[in-house]
DNA sequence: GCGATTGCTGAAAGCGCTCTCATAAGAATA
DNA sequence: TATTCTTATGAGAGCGCTTTCAGCAATCGC
């Protein structure tokens, strides 16, 4: 049950140098004589040395690592995140720590202390509820890439999305087709990008001449569940609508399953947009019309950003498009 | 952008004590006078102690980590199982180091020695492709827990499913409500879950005096996509059938979107079945009936045994039930 | 031809902690 | 009172690696 223990001394002796220089073939930190690192090679290979982590991490200072604080790990949108940075450490020195914040603020201070305490020498966050303040402090402890918050004076380690633009594009669609009525269902609208997304919805509105009516608001928190809430308390308020747009693909959902259990297709009674394109979109009944959200290369992004800020190399983070991708959920009205 | 480095000798000095005293205090190992402690207690306090992780892990010889190997972390199973792991793993001092197999065998072993270069004090592996011995030769070296796997000599560490029962009961199920022609998409028939699932449909089927049809069964390979494809080439061969036993949720989607797009309604003209039960499965339209895999039960299950295990507590796997959950996707024939 | 580089290597001092061993001071025993 | 246990503490030797600092050839410049 335990691994053989080869040190660098054991090589040492075996090539017949000194730890020194079997440390320098290690981390190629010196120039050694060709034969020499022949022979270092040679033994290291024959002995099957691997390198013992907590000493490298102790003397060094560097764990190798980089923290990821994400949210509900299990969602679509964050397990794509996930993938994303996953691709993005693979071929570096880097291994990612994955934690779960579950959007919980408390939580999530205590998961970024546990993240600092393995000293992670880079830390992403992707969304939750962190105040500014405290992404500000972890900043300077630690190179700091954050993704779904705007942190003012930290805007350059921010990847930043168009979550208003997303949300006009997709009631603009709506409206093209000539829907005037458009319900929408919310997120949690204490998040930013819920408000973001509300506000693109509303001011599509107002710059096509169509009055936002209240009733046709209602809000979710963004889960399947809500979405299904919603709906239901939109019917109860009585307003009419010809289509619906839901602040994320999984309150669309929802909405949708809400819409079959009272016969109403989609799209030829209601259309539907939703927000995110989460993989199963593709594949609902009928495939539903969205805002694509590249979560994939977002944290793709995020991992070479983060990459780049632990070598102090000079950082700019690429800018994201938020396209409206236009399946069969939507028809004229 | 450095953190603070308050070691165990300052805190020594400050209270006044040997470091060895400190570490007792932190580790508990050894009675310390209640005077003592306190002064010890305060000064960690006042200077904010952060113990070194890689210090300690190099004194010990433990990381307190566990490792998991995942496969597609993204795919909603394996999320699920994660969201257990992490929940039966978070009151306990081990921080879980998560990495993705992608189902490919040659990450995967890559990715075990990585883990166990980590120095991960145990490990579990989720599904994935690697043979039996790789198993028995890690379990050597670590404690390990499997999911996904019946390794030979190592039945109490695999926590066992299922499979066959689930998707027996599946196709009774269809049978019972009328169904004779039954089609099976089946999953990727590399893997033993997607044979035992196939093998599960057979035996229903003769139970119940009805000849399987070659033709009816289609390989798929899990995917949205495969489900598709399968039926197309199900409709192909130009048999009939009144009914549809996907080997998992996600190519039961693609199923039903093949359906749907030839105006063939679920339930009423073809019924569906899945397997897994995801969450998005209870909002698809119509709702579908699934055999449910409790993935966050067998999740926070592997976390358990996998501390039981690192303790070298006497461990008992749990029996894990499949259940069949009815939904609105089938109905009699 | 002699001091100054340059290229390669070794010795040794940490990094911050755990853990064994030794020891001092009381308490218990004889 | 002398002896043996306890109990609480300190000294110090690692754990395996990185990283100065020096040293020694061989080479270079003029």
């Amino acid at each position: 049950m335990t691994r053989k223990n080869v040190t660098i001394a054991d090589i040492a002796t075996q090539a017949d140098v000194s730890i020194s220089t079997v440390s320098r073939v290690l981390n190629n930190t010196a120039p050694v004589a060709a034969a020499t690192r022949r022979a270092i090679l040679d033994a290291m290979e024959a002995l099957n040395y691997q390198p013992n982590i907590f000493a490298r991490g102790l003397a060094s200072g560097q764990s190798m690592t980089v923290g990821v604080l994400t949210q509900h790990i299990h969602s679509p949108l964050y397990a794509s995140l996930i993938r994303g940075i996953l691709e993005g450490v693979d071929h570096s020195p880097y291994t990612p720590l994955f934690v779960d914040g579950y959007w919980q603020r408390e939580r999530e201070e205590r998961l970024v202390e546990t993240l600092l305490r393995r000293r992670v020498d880079g830390l992403i966050v992707l969304g939750g509820t962190l105040p500014a303040e405290k992404f500000l402090e972890t900043a300077r402890q630690v190179p700091l890439i954050v993704f779904g918050h705007n942190v003012p004076g930290l805007e350059n380690q921010c990847l930043q999305l168009d979550d208003y633009g997303g949300a006009y594009r997709a009631t603009e669609h709506l409206i093209a087709l000539g829907h005037r009525r458009i319900a929408h269902v919310t997120g949690n609208l204490e998040h930013a990008d819920a408000l973001a997304r509300r506000e693109g919805y509303l001011q599509a509105l107002r710059d096509n001449q169509i009055e936002p009516i209240p009733e046709l608001v209602v809000e979710g928190e963004y889960t399947e569940q809500s979405g299904l809430l919603a709906m239901e308390m939109l019917f109860g308020r009585g307003r009419t609508f010809s289509a619906v747009f839901a602040a994320n693909d999984e309150s669309a959902y929802g909405v949708r399953l809400a819409l079959y259990r009272r016969g109403i297709r989609v799209p030829e009674d209601v259309s539907l947009v939703g927000f995110d394109d989460i993989p199963s979109s593709a594949y609902t009944t009928p495939p539903l019309t969205t805002v694509r959200q590249p979560a994939a290369e977002i944290g793709l992004a995020a991992a070479r950003a983060i990459l780049k800020l632990m070598q102090d190399e000079p950082l700019e983070l690429p800018h994201i498009p938020m396209e409206l991708i236009i399946r069969e959920s939507t028809s004229r009205n």
